[in-house]
DNA sequence: AGACACCTTGGAGCAACTCCAGGGTCAAGC
DNA sequence: GCTTGACCCTGGAGTTGCTCCAAGGTGTCT
């Protein structure tokens, strides 16, 4: 088949594929007379599971670690599990990361309501201040307790 | 004061700071005779702004908006909380995306104990047929029950 | 013969920096 | 006066994983 084929199957573009080429990922495919790439099953399959890797957000470095204990480059696979750990470790790192981040960000959003003027909102003021960690303490401007108005004097 | 003076009390590179000067977010200083940036107090408040709008991960494109509505270009700063909220929309999308990997992650980690034969290692067949998706179901060659060893032939 | 879909290569662009080369500036010490 | 060393300047390349583009070749259909 050839290389939209190939990309349409494994859920690409044509242009990732010659880039996984590119960067060592597929071997260099055999070519027609009028020099397009084709490709078999195998390759399909390589792509496939380069692309599951890539589903699960592994670098291409990661990916290039795999598929050489995949060719052959190891006798067990504890490099196939080392990598997974450290794969999870950094993606529990992003959500420990993000969950903090989160509550940053509501506690910043409690300072405003949207129709203070510039001078006084209290968002940009807790970002002039130092992101997230004052937006609890003082200098509330907005949403006392019910969560309606601000306390805005133009009209 | 000079430039690594500036980044240093931002808590960044003086490369950073070049870079928003580029970028137009930070506005271009006044220089020495040796022909040295000079910046003063607001640049630093300017810069501090930045650096923690970026500490909550906004882009460069985000801060653009908010330095914009703060420099005068809106008489409320609603734009400033629809950004927020956009900007938290986002994050909680990445957080539910994360934590969807990390379950198929472990699904996949739990395929191998890492001492296999790499033909025979769950892991990699699961990425060949399709992630973690068919993880928790057939196939499995290790940690049947108690966890401890793989079904493996060769000492 | 023309239209159209598909393919080729090489190169640029994205985000937000980071690093480097090759050179200039400035204060301190001898 | 000279050297040393820290700091600064500009311009450009590298990072990751693609994605898009231009300019041109191939292959099939009508």
């Amino acid at each position: 088949m050839r290389i939209g084929e190939l990309a349409k199957k494994a859920g690409c573009g044509a242009d990732t594929v010659r880039y996984y080429e590119r960067e060592g990922l597929l071997p260099p495919p055999g070519r027609s007379e009028g020099n397009y790439r084709l490709y078999d099953a195998g390759h399909l399959a390589r792509l496939a599971f380069i692309r599951n890797c890539r589903a699960l957000e592994m670098s291409l470095g990661e990916i290039r670690t795999l598929l050489g204990v995949k060719d052959g480059g190891g006798a067990d696979c504890s490099g196939v599990t080392a990598l997974l750990d450290a794969h999870i470790g950094h993606v529990d790192e992003r959500i420990a990361r993000l969950a903090a981040l989160r509550e940053q960000l509501a506690g910043l959003r409690e300072r405003c309501c949207g129709v203070t003027p510039v001078a006084d909102c209290g968002i940009l003021q807790g970002l002039a201040e130092g992101g997230g960690e004052a937006a609890a303490g003082g200098g509330r401007k907005c949403l006392g307790d019910a969560g309606s108005l601000c306390g805005r004097e133009a009209g």
